[in-house]
Formats: structure tokens, sequence, C-alpha cells
DNA sequence: ACCTGAACACCGTTCAAGT
DNA sequence: ACCTGAACACCGTTCAAGT
């Protein structure tokens, strides 16, 4: 056995099997095959498997850099989202997780409770907060299923058969032009450009909103 | 045997199933007994279930309404956001099945289509539809998350044992004072009208770019 | 071409038994 | 309290056989 059982050591463990053959691929047979155990003696520390997965999305979002105390809220909010979409990189398997369990632990929120600290620092009340933390939220989660679920590198799947076509096919060239000549620019886009154009853009109205509530930021 | 089978009608049973009992609960095995037939009958129709899941996809992204031919670009997208969130509103359990698979039959793009010929009309060039498509795109995907995939909603989880804690505890409190006092107000937010908020900055920053470049939009 | 039931190689999780 | 192997009730998919 590698190491004592925990909570701590079984999500590590989870977390590397996910970044090697990913999220699919994990069985709890799998997990304690890795630490010389049984797959019965991971239940003495989480209830069941998805329990598991959200013990290894908090190690992950624990991963996420926190921004400087004094920073600007602009600042602080661009590295903040920056940091989560690099532990994404680091994590392309595992990324995905981070959609599905938000953070809850006192580690994993520690980015959390610093980014709504510079939005008060600034003057923000707590309800634009809440609105600005939840539109960078929905920015930064569906970047996550764009740039590492491959949303638009995917190749298309074909589906045969009756009157149903593909893109590239002959007749969607002509009944869809423009997905026909912009589809492939999509895939050829810079990620890290493309992410950091529409965070701006999210942080310039957050910008503008405050200024026409009659504040300085 | 309740129709012919057929890819159509296979993806069908299969939506209507994801519908009453939530995507973790279809089985092949289920499907073919909605429909009086055999699991490995939908085989000469789908090659394994990830096609047939990427078939119900297909399906939903169909029901996208498109947007007036004439319509302004800022109410063509608008009209677009809004279509794609109410269809995953309509199917609840489905909607995560949008994030995973892209459209990309004839009939789920026609709403892409008429989106790139809303942008281009008004004079937007190749690589600023693709930009503004792909920020928009990643905001109703991450909003698919925050809205049907409860994320601020989900009761956290409980991790106990080690020296973890959970928000709301005595603890937590201390160390995440902002997050104990606006983690409630995330949850207590209007999905629409904070969906409409996000959405109308993007589409601001659109334009001020557009007007940037010196085009009028 | 289309459909079938049996079988294979897995799952997560319950259980009864051990320490 | 912690860990175990066997067993249960499932999976998706392959196969050999049918029409």
């Amino acid at each position: 056995m590698a190491s004592k059982l925990g909570q701590r050591v079984i999500a590590e463990a989870a977390l590397a099997a996910i970044d090697a053959d990913g999220v699919e691929a994990l069985s709890m047979r799998r997990i304690a095959q890795d630490l010389g155990s049984s797959a019965m003696s991971l239940y003495t520390y989480f209830p069941d498997k998805n329990s598991l997965l959200d013990g290894v999305t908090q190690l992950l979002l624990a991963e996420v850099e926190a921004p400087p105390e004094d920073a600007h809220w602009r600042d602080a909010m661009r590295h903040i989202m920056r940091a989560v979409r690099l532990v994404g990189l680091r994590h392309k398997n595992a990324a995905v997780l981070i959609r599905r369990f938000p953070p809850h632990t006192p580690d994993a929120l520690v980015f959390v409770e610093a980014g709504f600290r510079a939005f008060r620092r600034a003057g923000f009340d707590a309800l634009s907060t809440a609105r600005c933390y939840r539109a960078l939220a929905a920015y930064s989660l569906g970047t996550i299923d764009i740039e590492l679920g491959g949303y638009f590198t995917a190749e298309s799947r074909v589906i045969t058969g009756n009157a149903r076509e593909d893109i590239g096919s002959a007749s969607s060239d002509r009944l869809l032009p423009l997905v026909t000549e912009i589809g492939p620019t999509l895939n050829e886009q810079d990620d890290a450009a493309e992410f950091e154009y529409g965070l701006e853009l999210l942080l310039d109205g957050f910008a503008d909103a405050m200024a026409r509530a009659g504040r300085t930021v």
C-alpha cells in the first residue's frame, strides 16, 4: 500500500488516474488497485463515487491561485479567471469536473473569497458583486466546454441515413454557406486570445455599470 | 412495437426517457424496452451510445427558434441566446448534452447560420463574427451549467474528517466571511434577469468594438 | 438489411465477515 | 473503525444465429 488511506490520498490518486486516462476510465476498482487496496475500502472515506469526484474537484479548485490582496478589482478578477483556466489546462481530462461541482471546502473557496473581497474593496455592494461574479462564472465554465471539451474542434460526428447529412457535404455548403465559411475559422482561433477578448468585454461592462451608478472604479 | 425503428424514432424515445428520468438513468436496454424492441436493434441505427446521445442533442438544437431574417444583429443574437436557454429550460435533464455535442446536422445548424447571417449583414467580417459567436457560446454554455446544473444552488456536499470543513460551519464564517454573506445571494438570483444582464454586456461590447473599428452598427 | 437472445467484460454498491 | 472478497443488479457491446 502506497500510503495510509484517507480522503486526500484517495482524491489525489483519482486525480492522477483521471489526468492519465480520463474521467470515463475512472472506476472505484481502478483507484483501489493504484493504491494497493480494495474498492470497498474507499467507501470508508467517501459515501459514493460522486462524492469522490467532488473531492477531486475541490483539490483542483484549491490549485487556483488567488490574486494579491491589494489588487484593483479588475486585475484581481482577471487574475482569478486566468488562474481557473490554467488549472483546466493543467488538468485537461479533469477540467470537466469543475462544471459539475462548485467549490465548497475552505481551500477551494480561497479564490472566491479573494474575488469577493476585491469587488467589495472597490465599492461594489453585495448584489453587484454577486451579479458580476455570476456573469464571470458563466463565461469561465463555458470556456472550459469550448476549449477543453473541444466544442468547436470535435470532428463532426456523422449521422448517416434518412434525410440527414453533415457539415462539409455538398448540400450543406448550399444550405449553410456561412457555417461552411466560418466553421473552420472557429477551429483555428487562438484560445488564449479569444478568452481574453470576452473577459475584457465583461470587465468593461462592469466598470461602465459602476460608473453609471455614480461611483468611480 | 410503437413505430418503425429509425434514427429519429430512437432519438425521440431517448429524449423522452431523459426528460422523464435524467441522462444517468438512460440505458440502451431502457430505450429498447420503451420502443418494444431489443437493445441490440438500436445498433443498426447508431454505432454506439455516444452517437445516440449526439443524435438526441441534434434533436434538441433543432428546436432552437431562429430569428427573423431581417433582424438587427443585436436583436438576432439576443433572440438566439434566449431560444437556446428556453430549449434548456424545456428539457432540464437533457440540457447538459448541449455542452457536450455541438450542432452539426443541417436542422441543428439553422440557428447558427441565421446568427452568422445577422452579423455579416451588419458588416462584421468573418473573424469578428467568429470571435463574437465564440464569446456568446461560452456564456450560453456556462449559463446551462449554472442554471440547469444548479451550480450555485447545489447543497454543499459534506466532506468530513481531516481538517476539512464546509461552508456554513463556524470556522468558515470566520475564514470566509464574504462567501458566507454573498453565497446565499447567488442562490436567490433571478436566473432570467441575470442571464439578460451578462448577455447585454457582451452585446454592448461587440457594438463598442465595431464602433471603434469605424463602422456604425 | 434488420433484429434477436445469450454471453463477455465490465460497473457501483450491498452484505456478511473479518481485524 | 477499518478493510476484505463475494455477490447483486446492473451496464455497453460482441457474437452467432436467425429472418
